[in-house]
DNA sequence: TAATTCTTTACGGGAAACCGTAAAAGGGGG
DNA sequence: CCCCCTTTTACGGTTTCCCGTAAAGAATTA
């Protein structure tokens, strides 16, 4: 079994459960991080000692508080660990489900397994911790493995999701055509950008933009 | 303490959490859901056969699944069981911050405690609990207490929430029209419908429709 | 019942979105 | 270098939104 692993998790309540299933499979080091600042920094401390982490088990999302953070998602985080040290194992454990930000973390990010949250995610995150250990396989969570094999899903880029902030900010489409010519974005003439709006309408098959907004905010992607 | 005390919490990594802390409240009759029809039911059952629940501790969303519930969030189930069983102690134990929606609980459906999941909920869970016995206060998250203070909250009516799920789901003026003509709702002239999403717009401080969805979105109206 | 006030509806003009078409600009391949 | 193809931009007409004002209706009070 792995020797030493790192928890990312802010809440309590969740921490503490995980924590004791990692003593049920007899991991010898636990750590705990409530913050993606202090996580990377024990990563970081952890590799400068000789004694790296063999696994990271992150959650996504982080309550923001008073404190200032660097890092503010477990996105940010995987990222910047896996840079620091490729070798490490990743596990996402998180409530999210939607479906573009799963699939990008297998294919951007090089997590190696995803786990969901829900009524029975515990023996699947030991399960997942078992695999990833024995045979380095990359592991989904079951209701969701049909994600990894859609191919309809993100062929939607960067230049849709900032174009789709811009109009939930209630910015019109001559406002959105300016704010792409100062950062140097193409194409960035209004009936481009209105185009680009209509193409999305169509692949989410939304009536209006207000539809479209409504939307992709529920898909999670502004 | 409390003799018999009832969970209703969807995830698996929580859940165990919670029933732990209830076993070192010594909590002699624990009891947990998974799903809200599960929750209203043994309620009902205690109910019947004269061992009431002194205390239901419930999440706010529940995880959709393959199953088919009549009760598929918190509100729905508290409202339920308050109903049934007017007596009852409740805690809502959940991670939304929203300041309407709880600032509603607490007027309309009568909950005794907030807690809000973060990162040291346990202990305030506890806490909750005790106060609630002892002196049978109402409890709110200190983090959260100047919700019920804050009078600017919680104008919105029912009508502005139907009119605003319309709007998101890309109809147009005339069709919101139409559908609360169906449903014999007034206002139901498409000026004062335009009116109403303008004053919602002045409130919300929105610039367009698109800007309003999205806001209302973010604050978990829609 | 009449007067007053508030709410709802109607109307009109200008702005933005919506939708199709056409011109201009850019990018390889021959 | 020119041709072909794709992408980007421009333009015009229609619909819907947006915003102010005014009329009609409902509720309240005297």
């Amino acid at each position: 079994m792995f020797h030493k692993i790192l928890v990312a998790e802010d809440l309590d309540s969740i921490s503490m459960t995980v924590v004791q299933a990692l003593e049920e499979l007899s991991v010898v080091e636990i750590h705990h991080a409530k913050y993606c600042d202090d996580a990377f920094l024990k990563i970081k401390k952890a590799l400068h000692d000789e004694e790296p982490f063999d696994l990271l088990i992150s959650d996504l999302s982080f309550k923001p508080d008073h404190r200032e953070n660097r890092l503010s998602t477990g996105e940010e985080l995987i990222d910047a660990v896996k840079k620091l040290q490729p070798n490490i194992k990743m596990i996402i454990f998180s409530i999210e489900d939607k479906s573009f930000r799963i699939k990008s973390l297998f294919n951007n990010s090089g997590i190696n397994a995803y786990v969901s949250k829900g009524r029975n995610s515990i023996p699947q995150l030991k399960n997942a911790i078992q695999n990833i250990f024995n045979n380095d396989e990359k592991i989904i969570s079951t209701d969701l493995s049909h994600l990894l094999r859609d191919k309809s899903i993100l062929e939607i880029e960067a230049y849709d999701i900032s174009l789709l902030k811009f109009l939930s900010k209630g910015l019109i489409l001559d406002e959105i055509a300016l704010e792409f010519k100062k950062s140097g974005i193409i194409p960035n003439g209004s009936s481009s950008i209105e185009k680009r709006i209509n193409k999305l309408k169509i692949y989410f098959k939304a009536s209006n933009n207000v539809h479209l907004i409504s939307i992709t905010k529920d898909l999670g992607l502004v």
